[in-house]
RNA sequence: CCAGUGAGAAAGGUGCUCGCAGCAGGUAUAACCUGCUGAGGAAAGUCCGGGCUCCACAGGGCAGGACACCGGGUAACACCCGGCCGGCGCGAGCCGAGGGAAAGUGCCACAGAAAAUAUACCGCCUCACCCUUGUGGUGGGGUAAGGGUGAAAAGGUGGGGUAAGAGCCCACCGCUUCUUCCGCGAGGAAGAAGGCAUGGUAAACCCUGUCCGGAGCAAGGCCAAAUAUGGGGGCAGGUUGGCCCGACCAAUGCCCCCGGGUAGGCUGCAUGAGCUAUCCUGUAAAGGAUAGCCCAGAUACAUGAGCACCACCUUCCCUAUGGGAAGGUACAGAACCCGGCUUACUUCUCACUGGGACC
RNA sequence: UGGGGGAUCGUCUAAGUGGCAGGACACGGGACUUUGGAUCCCGGCGUGGAGGUUCGAGUCCUCCUCCCCCAG
């Protein structure tokens, strides 16, 4: 895994806090949704079955772990990505370009204001 | 060269940068550094069989389920090996839920005379009677050869025989029974006798034989935290108290339901029916001996991203024995662990079969 | 990960012990009506896939595919 156990987002009860309480971002390709917290950045990958065998979701899961990984340092968040099904069609340098801007919208919302939307 | 059959092997490689998990060490828990290790032949489907754990349990039976030619292998199996029989294929070979229908019960639609105690529709033959004397009718009897129906029609083919026919008789084939020989056995071979009895269906109920207690690592164990001695029902009538005995009352026991609380860590958790090599036994599956090796262990669930070169494939371009570019390199990801089965799927090797061409 | 259940026209559902797959709604056509609705008549449409047992399979057996539920 691309984020130390630290990092993680390791029950689900906090995946429900953060559906419940947190702010979404959304873009045609991820929906992310964050939840400032305390202890440090706290990252969760959600991949549904639809996108196929085990294989290929552990897969997409290891790419987006490993573009999370450079925002680390600026995130102060509970985090939880969804991909959507479009990523399928869609090479891991565009996947990396659309969440790295989200990343960053999702740091800056934490210090300044938050706008609920993208694109 | 083409088509095919059967065995077996591998699962792209090397280097660099960043990053993850486990273990060991470094000065001390987290952190940090170093070193080592890190998915599969199917890890899959969860279809069988075990180990392991808890619960239940005197023994046996019933119910329910699984299996079913023979011999062997194994911890066990529905698996594997060797064989038998049957079927398929020109062949190499492949396939088979392959016990019992002369214990019983059920079912066999439609069609057909009749679907299982045989029967007699069209027919064939014959006798008697009748008259309209005909290729006639009525009645009785003999038939199972021919027709027709069906998935299936009560041994088959040929000959003799007969009024017409029929295992009525004969030959061959099949079947049944018996004997001898071979084989551990399934069974095979030879011979004799019987005159044919026993339709199909048991992946219909069933019978016979063998085997099977239930649940599953979210099993189970330990620690921590939290709470309510709560409410209702059932069973048992044991223990204690009300001086003793009985009744009665109260508390306590076990099970179920409702309600409330907690839901974090450690362990199980990886040395095992283990892997590799050699030798011995065995046709083989497999077993034994010796030596060496340690080979994932997560808990929102570990292998990715970038780059370079090489190998292979496809497409395109060029000055085309060559060079370059782009894309691709199957199926697929361990979660308690093993033995199988099944399904998905790339490439290669070897042996064999059939056919064609050439020397 | 483990355990359990299911699949029949477009949708909802039937088919004791194997024997011509029916019904309702919807759909298409026609009649009635100036038109539409309602009503009446007619019609097509299906056993998740592959194989086996049987003369014959929606039904019995095996293997796949998909969906749902439970532990939560």
């Amino acid at each position: 895994m691309g984020i130390p156990r630290k990092y993680r987002l390791t029950s689900g009860r906090l995946f429900g806090e953060v559906y419940k309480r947190g702010k979404m971002l959304k873009s045609p390709l991820f929906v992310v949704y964050y939840l400032p917290i305390e202890d440090g950045p706290k990252i969760g990958i959600v991949v549904s079955k639809k996108f196929g065998k085990a294989v290929r979701r552990n897969r997409l899961k290891r790419q987006i772990r490993e573009i999370v990984r450079g925002h680390l340092p600026h995130l102060q968040d509970a985090v939880v990505i969804l991909p959507r099904m479009k990523v399928k069609d869609v090479s891991f340098q565009e996947m990396k370009h659309v969440l790295d801007n989200m990343l960053e919208q999702v740091g800056r919302g934490d210090s300044s204001e938050v706008s609920e939307y993208s694109k």
